[in-house]
This record gives C-alpha cells, sequence and structure tokens, in this order.
DNA sequence: CGCTATTCATTTTTT
DNA sequence: ATGAATAGCG
C-alpha cells in the first residue's frame, strides 16, 4: 500500500508549505450547501452525518484538496483514516486527480486504522519493548486463522478440550477483553466460577503465545498503538505535530482503541473531521461503540454538526423503504434522506417455496435484466456467507458469471500460508505457529510423538520450538528416527536463511518452493487441485517480485498479506457480484437482491434476544436496502433447509420486510397468478429437470483466474505462470471476474457401483500409464518403506486376489499404476476394500 | 508415521 | 453439503 508521505523522525514537520496554488483551484464548485460547508471547514472538530449516498466520499476528497490547494496545508500534515484498504485506495486516487499531475504537491496519509499502526510501530516502537517484553520491530502480525493456532496450542498445553469452549467463541471474548482494556489480571479477579477462571488461563497463555513469538493480533496492533503513543511523549509529541489534520470515516464503527488512537493523535490541535451515520453502524459486535459518534459532540466540545441528508444514490421509492425500516429503531440521532430522483420502480419482493426456488428466482430475473442491459451491475446480498452456495450454483446453471466477494482470499489458501510460514520462520525463528504449520509440509516423518516432545523441550528451558529442534537434537534428546527428520528440516531452513539478507523477496519465495521439498510434493500429486496450488505459488511469487519492484521489503509484503480484507477485493464493475451485507458497506449498485430475508436468518436467530443487536440488524437491513441505485429486490423462502441434510424447516418472513410500507413493494410470487411469473415458473422448471440430469458440482472456490484478478486490481502485474493448470473445463476467464464459470457446465461422468463404471472413468487405464511416466520425473518427497515388494504389477481390475487377511477377492477397481495403484477389492465376507498394491500383501490367483 | 474412510459438527457478520 | 477431527490399516 501507498507509504506516500511518511516523514521520518527528525526531519522538520512542516505543516503549511507555503505553496499557493498559481490558480485558485475551486474544489467547491458542484458541492451543494452542506457538502460545501464541510468540504471548506477548516480548524477545530467536526461531526459530519453523513446519510447513505450522501457524498461523503466526495466531500472528503474535496476537503483535502481544499486543505491544501486553497489553506496551504501540507499534504503530509493530513491524515485520513477509511474503513478498508479498498477505501483507502479509492480516496487516493480520487486526491490525486483532483490535485492533477502537479508532482510538487506531497501526498496526504490515507490509510485504515490498522496499516496507520503497523507503520506506527514498525517505525517508532522501540519505546514498546520495555512495556511489552520481548517486543521489537520485527515483529509478527497474527491474523485469525493464527490466533486460532495458537488457542488451539494453547488448549492441549493445559489439556482443555474443545468442549470447554470453542476456540472461535474464546477469541471472540478474549478480543472483547482487550479491546475493553481488561488484562487476563482483571479476568482472573472478576472470574465468578472455575469455568471463567479457566478462561483466565486461556486468555494468559494465549497472551504468552504472542509473546513468544513477538506477534501481535489484530487488536495488538491498535492497543500497542495506543500504548506506544501513551506511553512514549516524544513519539506523541511528533505524530500530534504532524498530522495536524485527522479525519475519520465510518466513525460509527470505530471501537474504543481505535478512538483512543484518534484522540492521541488529535491530542496537540483538535482539527479532527469524522464522518459516518448511527444508522450505518453494524460491527458492534466486534467492538464498535456507537457512543463515538452519539458523543461526539460532548468529546469535543464546541464541535461543529453538519449533516449531509440529500441522497444521491437511490430512488425515492428505496430511501422511503429503507428509512421507514430503520425508523423502527429507538437509539439514533434521526434523520429523513431526501432525494430529487423519482419513485422509480417498487420493490420487488419474491415468495420462494425454497432456498432452491429462490436462488433459481434471483439467477433468473439477473440472466434477464442482463440480457436487457448487459452493461448494468448486479449484487446479490445475504447475512450469511453460506447462502452464498445456492445462489452460485442458480447462477451457473443459467451461465452467468460471477463474482464472490468473501469466503477463501488469495491470503488464506493453504498454500499460500505455507509458503509465507516458511517465509515467517526464516524472518523470525520466534514464531511458533508458524514453525508447526510446515514442520511436517511436506511430510518429513515428523508426527505427533516428535512435536509433543518438542512442546515439552521448549517449555521446559523457555526457549522456542525453533531452538528446541536445535538444542534437541544436538543433545540427541529425540529418538534417532526424529533426529534425523527434524535435523533435515533444520538444515533446509537454515540454508534458506543464509540467502535472506542478500536476495529478492521473491527469490527467497522460489527458493523455499523448491529446496524445501513443497514444489515437488505438489508436482508429484496428479489432482488438479495441486496444479492449482503450484499456479497459486507462482501468482505469490509474482506478486512479491512486483512488492519488491516498488521497493517493498520482505517485511512490508508480509504486512500487506496480513492486513488485505475480503472487503479489499470487490470488484463494483463485474456484472455480478455476490456478497455479505457487512462487505456492501459503502458500495453502491444499480441492481440489488437481499436473499434470505426470513426470521432467524436475517435478522439473525443469534441477534434476537437482545433489542440492542435488533437494532444492529437492522441497520444492516437499512445499509443493505440503500446499496441500490435503481432496483432492489428482496426474497424469502418459505421452507429452508439448515444443513444440507434433512429436512428442510418452516421459514416466516422477516420482521424487516414487515415494516416496507405495502405501496412501495410489487409482489412478484409465484403462487401469484401473474403471466409473467408463470413464464419464469416454467422456465425454471425446465432448468431444474435439465440440473438434475447433469449433477454438476463446479468448484466453489475462487478460481486462479480470481487471484491474477485480486491482484490486477491492486495494480499489480501478474507474468501467467509457467506451468499453470490448463483452465477447467466448466471454467472461463473474462475480464474483471472471480470465481467464474463458464456457461455450459461440463457433465461429468457419472460414477457408478460396480467394475462397469472403472472402465468409464476418465483417470484409467489407457492414459493412466502416461500420466505416471510424466510424474515419474518428479519423485514423491516421502522415504518409500524399504520392504515395498513389487506385487501390484500385474494385478489388473477382474483379477482374482488373495489377502492373508480377507481371503479371497475380487478385484473391482484399479486407479493408477504399478506400486501406487489403488485397489478396490470385493472379499466375500468383508465387503469392499480399498488397498494400496503396495503394502497390501496380494497375490494373483488366476 | 502417513494415508484413508469414517464420523462429527457446522453457519453470523471481519479489520 | 462440506470440511475438520479421528480411528484403523499398511
Amino acid at each position: 500500500m501507498g507509504y506516500g508521505g511518511w516523514v521520518r523522525r527528525g526531519e522538520k514537520p512542516a505543516w503549511y508549505t507555503g505553496f499557493f496554488p498559481p490558480r485558485d483551484m475551486d474544489f467547491l464548485a458542484g458541492l451543494n450547501p452542506q457538502q460545501r460547508e464541510a468540504a471548506e471547514h477548516f480548524e477545530g472538530p467536526l461531526l459530519i452525518l453523513a446519510g447513505a449516498g450522501s457524498g461523503k466520499t466526495r466531500v472528503i476528497t474535496h476537503r483535502i484538496c481544499h486543505l491544501i490547494q486553497a489553506r496551504g496545508v501540507a499534504g503530509g500534515a493530513i491524515l485520513a483514516v477509511t474503513f478498508t484498504n479498498k477505501a483507502a485506495g479509492e480516496m487516493r486516487d480520487r486526491v490525486t486527480r483532483l490535485l492533477g499531475s502537479d508532482s510538487s504537491l506531497e501526498a496526504p496519509l490515507i490509510s485504515t486504522f490498522h496499516s496507520f499502526c503497523v507503520r506506527l510501530l514498525r517505525r517508532d516502537g522501540d519505546a514498546l519493548t520495555p512495556l511489552r517484553p520481548g517486543f521489537t520491530r520485527n515483529f509478527q502480525i497474527y491474523d485469525d486463522d493464527d490466533q486460532t493456532a495458537v488457542l488451539k496450542r494453547v488448549y492441549k498445553q493445559l489439556g482443555i478440550t474443545e468442549e470447554f469452549l470453542k476456540p472461535r467463541a474464546a477469541l471472540s471474548i478474549i478480543s472483547r477483553g482487550k479491546n475493553h482494556a481488561q488484562t487476563p489480571q482483571d479476568f482472573y479477579e472478576q472470574a465468578a466460577s472455575p469455568q471463567a477462571e479457566r478462561l483466565a488461563k486461556v486468555f494468559e497463555e494465549y497472551e504468552n503465545g504472542l509473546r513468544e513469538a513477538n506477534a501481535l493480533d489484530f487488536d495488538d496492533l491498535l492497543l500497542e498503538g495506543v500504548r506506544l503513543l501513551g506511553h512514549d511523549a516524544a513519539t506523541r509529541e511528533w505524530y500530534s505535530r504532524r498530522y495536524r489534520f485527522l479525519m475519520v470515516d465510518e466513525y460509527q464503527d470505530t471501537n474504543r482503541t481505535q478512538y483512543e488512537l484518534m484522540r492521541l493523535l488529535a491530542s496537540k490541535h483538535s482539527n479532527v473531521v469524522v464522518v459516518g451515520d448511527e444508522d450505518q453502524s453494524i460491527y458492534g459486535w466486534r467492538g464498535a461503540d456507537i457512543r463515538n459518534i452519539l458523543d461526539f459532540e460532548k468529546d469535543f466540545p464546541g464541535a461543529r454538526v453538519i449533516r449531509l441528508e440529500q441522497n444521491y444514490r437511490s430512488t425515492k421509492t428505496i430511501l422511503d423503504a429503507a428509512g421507514a425500516v430503520v425508523a423502527n429503531n429507538i437509539a439514533r440521532k434521526g434523520k429523513w434522506l431526501w432525494t430529487e430522483a423519482g419513485a422509480g420502480t417498487p420493490i420487488g419482493v419474491f415468495e420462494a417455496d425454497d432456498g432452491e426456488q429462490e436462488a433459481l428466482f434471483i439467477a433468473e430475473t439477473i440472466d434477464k435484466l442482463l440480457r436487457a442491459e448487459p452493461a448494468s451491475h448486479v449484487a446479490v446480498l445475504y447475512r450469511t456467507n453460506f447462502q452464498s452456495r445456492q445462489i452460485e450454483e442458480a447462477l451457473r446453471r443459467y451461465g452467468r458469471k460471477y463474482k464472490v466477494v468473501g469466503g477463501f482470499s488469495f491470503y488464506q489458501r493453504a498454500e499460500v500460508k505455507d509458503a509465507l510460514a516458511y517465509v515467517k520462520l526464516l524472518v523470525n525463528g520466534r514464531d511458533n505457529v508458524a514453525l508447526l504449520r510446515i514442520l511436517n509440509v511436506p511430510a518429513r516423518g515428523v508426527g505427533k510423538t516428535s512435536v509433543e516432545q518438542l512442546e515439552k523441550l521448549a517449555r521446559e528451558r523457555h526457549i522456542s520450538l525453533w531452538e528446541a529442534i536445535a538444542q534437541g537434537c544436538d543433545e540427541h534428546k529425540y529418538g534417532a528416527r526424529a533426529e534425523a527428520a527434524l535435523g533435515a528440516f533444520r538444515r533446509v531452513i537454515e540454508r534458506l536463511r543464509e540467502g535472506l539478507p542478500s536476495q529478492a523477496p521473491h527469490e527467497t519465495l522460489r527458493r523455499i518452493v523448491d529446496e524445501s521439498g513443497y514444489g515437488a510434493m505438489l508436482r508429484a500429486d496428479p489432482s488438479p487441485e495441486a496444479e492449482s496450488k503450484l499456479g497459486n505459488l507462482q501468482e505469490l511469487m509474482a506478486a512479491a517480485a512486483d512488492a519488491a519492484a516498488r521497493g517493498e521489503s520482505m517485511e512490508e509484503f508480509l504486512d500487506h498479506a496480513a492486513l488485505v480484507s475480503d472487503a479489499d477485493q470487490v470488484d463494483e464493475t463485474a456484472p455480478v457480484s455476490l456478497l455479505t451485507m457487512h462487505n456492501a458497506k459503502g458500495l453502491e449498485f444499480p441492481v440489488v437482491f437481499i436473499a434470505g430475508v426470513e426470521e432467524g436468518l436475517f435478522p439473525h436467530s443469534r441477534s434476537r434476544d437482545s433489542e440492542e443487536q435488533l437494532e444492529e440488524e437492522r441497520r444492516l437491513c437499512y445499509v443493505a436496502m440503500t446499496r441500490a441505485r435503481q432496483r432492489l429486490y428482496v426474497s424469502h423462502a418459505r421452507y429452508r433447509r439448515r444443513y444440507g441434510g434433512s429436512p428442510p424447516e418452516p421459514c416466516t418472513p422477516s420482521r424487516f420486510l414487515k415494516e416496507i410500507p405495502t405501496h412501495l413493494m410489487e409482489i412478484l410470487s409465484a403462487r401469484r397468478a401473474d403471466p409473467y411469473q408463470v413464464e419464469l415458473s416454467d422456465e425454471q422448471q425446465m432448468v431444474r429437470e435439465v440440473a438434475r440430469r447433469n449433477t454438476y458440482t463446479g468448484k466453489t472456490y475462487n478460481s486462479l483466474d480470481h487471484i491474477s484478478q485480486f491482484f490486477a486490481e491492486r495494480g499489480i502485474q501478474i507474468n501467467p505462470p509457467r506451468a499453470a493448470a490448463p483452465a477447467r473445463a466448466a471454467e472461463t476467464s473474462y475480464p474483471g471476474g472471480a470465481r467464474v464459470s463458464g456457461p455450459v457446465p461440463q457433465p461429468r461422468v457419472e460414477p457408478a457401483a460396480g467394475p462397469a463404471k472403472a472402465a468409464n472413468s476418465p483417470v484409467k487405464h489407457g492414459e493412466s500409464a502416461a500420466q505416471s511416466a510424466s510424474f515419474a520425473v518428479h519423485p514423491a518427497a516421502g522415504p518409500k518403506p524399504a520392504a515395498a515388494v513389487k506385487r501390484g504389477g500385474t494385478i489388473r481390475a477382474g483379477a482374482t486376489v488373495s489377502h492373508p487377511k480377507y481371503g479371497q477377492g475380487l478385484v473391482l477397481r484399479k486407479e493408477g499404476e504399478g506400486e501406487d495403484a489403488k485397489l478396490t477389492v470385493s472379499f466375500s465376507g468383508h465387503g469392499l476394500k480399498k488397498l494400496v498394491a503396495r503394502y497390501a500383501s496380494l497375490k494373483v490367483l488366476d
């Protein structure tokens, strides 16, 4: 991410450039009176209550430019904080465009709270070491997965099972505690039950785990940033002098720590402009404190308040409906958006029989809309991620390309995380989570027992696992086999580490893949997944190369990887986007579908018991509805199955649906005798029939295309991977798409029982010889058992064999060749068994 | 120890 | 339906 505007300590912190524009560029033209007033605001606190679609980004960017050009403020004195990296990037672009090509102007710093803190700590974090023993500026950032890994380790160490509390749940309690400035000691003191005490212990050990690894979780980034500024007067002084003008976007979603950070930064000047909308506060569950915005005028006496209530986005119908819904909330300042736009079309409400029909309705309507208007953009919003699956499937049936936001982002993929774990371990030998992740990937013969011994030694000597490997091997603490395996691992890491300082990041990654055996492991795996993983690693290297070309270090590359979020990958120019309502914040689309508007799903059942949480769900509804510019569809099902399996449960329409005035709705349900709908139903029936015949279960993960796109969106060029997998049959790429599927689902050969299908199966006999030949070039990484006897060579499907334990059996199916062949054998009295030729001592009888 | 077939639980929302 | 944790085999 852009690191512009960052000045080292010691350089002169000038706020005023003394620069005056040669011509008075008017950044205020085209703004309405309120927007203009806000953009013109110079010093002192200001709260901008900006309703949905009221042009707040415009106001912020214009204010920045106005400060720079009309007020002569140095760009470097301005800090604007946004909610996502994407929002920050867009704001930077807009400011750059507004300021024109005048490169003499210093760029303002626009970033998220989290990336701001990372930079703060990386640059000036030394003063934190006394407060956080073991801390250095080389700290690692632990994401969600890493946090869970730490916690699981803690559980194991304390002998706690997940029945006590699921790690995710424990993490969320710990996180809430941390955000309220609570320590494990506070937890102990407040503990009223043995369980609570145990949780305090878990919390304590979790924190120890982070400290031992010199790692910070997301909460720590902010907390330690605050601690640093609070504790070290010189640093605080420097930063608050440097950033003389602060702006915070999405202020309603800031938490306590972010608030404190802002206070510290504003301590010198109180030039704070915050922009927010209490009706769009949807992150209370993650610690966002709505009081921050409700109490701003109290916190900053003399603050001005400007309301932006004219909406430039939606039709009057959409606005009135959303307003009517949110009006049912009590905790709000109250405002009513107005627009000069016309009423537009009524809100389409569809009641489906079940989830499948709902999905088909959505897909079909999208298909029709896009046929009529191919350049349009449609978003399907839902409450929970799992809802995307059905809708994806329906869209595939209609041959519509779509892009799913969330779920698996590139940096969360196992192979990418593995490769980065190697890097992390090279950079920081104390990173136990990284070490455990890759210790036996690829398989090196380090198993559960060895890991336990390692952990034991590390705990006894208060050393990291890495040191435990070194010391334990040197002192022959482990068994011969374990020592050999651990020694091999140690040598690999040490050799890789030697090159680290002198080599470019992508070179390090390449060597990791080549020399750790990871690449060989994947190449030895004939599955398409392995091929795609290799492709992803190529992409990762390309991304690292580009980061290096921009002058980023390996550490910065890792930071970037840790801080990208799902919301950053939204592509508003895709024809069809599928995303959660949360991820839709700040976006707009001409056409929006809101799916699954049912009690229990939306509002979510977990929110049903508290009025506060219900209001948050209602705000979420408001956010979702106000994403739409022209058309809004809302759908729900009468029956929905909770899990893939059994019975569909009856669902009642959401209370939010009832809060929409009926005169703004148009009922589209199939049950109505609407000729248009009858036509829909017929077609739906047909599609269903066809779909039944080709049960297509395509991948629902992001495709390779997506990953190129992912980087392309960040301005990172990707060279097409040389060894790229041939595009999967059912997937095609289109510019701007992820998880793209082509119009014609590739029919798969139906697996049937018995030997007949073995002959049909594509990966069989004829081709397999050629395949195993090509894979033989890359031998499998694991050592083969010496006892392997060539027995499988002559076994064919249809052969009768004899097994020492199961007796006589008939070979039904054979996958692969030679010793690696997997055999499906039917033994009388023992049923079907899957055996590997190498291990099963089979004798051929005929 | 590694692989696989099985069971089992799993669905809020995420910087 | 899917993925993650576990039991049993070689």
